[in-house]
DNA sequence: ATAGTAATGTAACAATTGTCACTGTTTTTC
DNA sequence: GAAAAACAGTGACAATTGTTACATTACTAT
């Protein structure tokens, strides 16, 4: 029962692994469910086995505004950090692909940290790289305007899904920018005009 | 020798103090000082005795992005993540106010996690708030427009410096917020009118 | 096949933000 | 104390983004 975790976890030691499927419960979501909302409370740290979760900040008014996905392998850094304070979530998480879940309790989460060396490494690089993309994030809202915007959320789009045919209709592309449609459409033409995309419904094709 | 150490980190136990008093090499800079620049390696966490330190971001053309204070008995989370995976820093820190510092050796980091309860806590506390502050600044940027953005920056400076006279020139304002002098100037005008701040050359009186 | 719905295209205009040009004021420097 | 530098105010205009309104196209369900 060790092996499909440390074949999707593979820094995970055996004893690490071994521990993990001794302790966490699995949990399986469909696309669509939310799986954490702003101001809940948060009680398990979130391994992802299978599927993908989107994470974005929502604003009063219901905005969303996409920060990034969790995919296999990866951990949610704000689940981690909240759990150990059992501190309230600042952000929203819901399901794109039906995903598997480990649910880490609390207390499990802290013991780790002491016991297993490559928990340790996992956690601190999980805060790492979520940090180093939020700060990217940051760069491209407070340096870049929209059209720019546009094209770092459809290149990263790519690399999440790792294909080129991105299955978005504008409207969503503009809730997750937090602009409106007809601002994406015109911007996309041009895009297209400069040969950088190929526009069909529901379907955009990264060309370059 | 702990007593001060103490005093500033009330959160560390006595052995933790004992060992940061005995292990870290404590600097100093003077305002105007870069104590972090973006592509550097960073080979110490960083902790704050006294003084105001400034955490921005910068882009190529040399635009900057403010993201926060660090301030005493805090710490640099960034420098507590790249130290750990002795990573590139991603951020620039320029001293604010003269400062002591004390500088946590990369080795150090890792091993007092393991052996004190109150290190780890403060780590993670420290990943969590920087993490928050750092979600607030996104979405004052994605969901607000330029006249809230400076309300919100003017207000953490407020809180900051704990005063309300913010010695700041429009140029610096601007510069933080990656816009115009002549925008925040007309902006800041709007404010007077009303009512909200007083305006006097490199000083903003907040009054609400 | 047709009605209904979702997705997209687009023009026209409003609002916000960015830029340029120039003025006046205060502070600093020599 | 005169010149230079830094800071601030402001009008005019450009560029970008947001909004409204409506047309067109492509799918879906019956």
């Amino acid at each position: 029962m060790i092996d499909p975790i440390k074949k999707i976890f593979s820094s995970f030691s055996n004893e690490l692994a071994k521990d993990v499927d001794a302790n966490a419960a699995i949990q399986s979501f469909k696309a669509g469910d939310i799986i954490m909302r702003t101001g809940q409370y948060i009680k398990n740290t979130v391994l992802v086995i299978s599927g993908k979760i989107k994470v974005y900040r929502e604003d009063e008014n219901g905005g969303e505004f996409f920060m990034y996905y969790l995919q296999p392998g990866q951990a949610c850094a704000i689940s981690m950090i909240c759990a150990t304070k059992n501190e309230k979530s600042q952000i929203m998480a819901k399901v794109v692909e039906d995903v598997e879940l480990i649910m880490v309790p609390l207390p499990l989460m802290d013991k780790w940290m002491m016991q297993h060396r490559s928990w340790y490494e996992f956690v601190i690089d999980t805060y790492r790289s979520r940090f180093e993309e939020v700060l990217e994030v940051i760069d491209s809202i407070a340096f870049r305007a929209m059209d720019e915007r546009l094209e770092f959320y459809l290149k990263r789009h790519a690399d999440a899904c790792g294909c080129k045919e991105l299955k978005l209709s504008h409207q969503e592309i503009a809730s997750e920018l937090n602009t409106s449609r007809e601002v994406i459409s015109r911007l996309l033409k041009k895009m297209e005009q400069r040969g950088i995309v190929a526009l069909h419904r529901n379907n955009i094709d990264l060309l370059k």
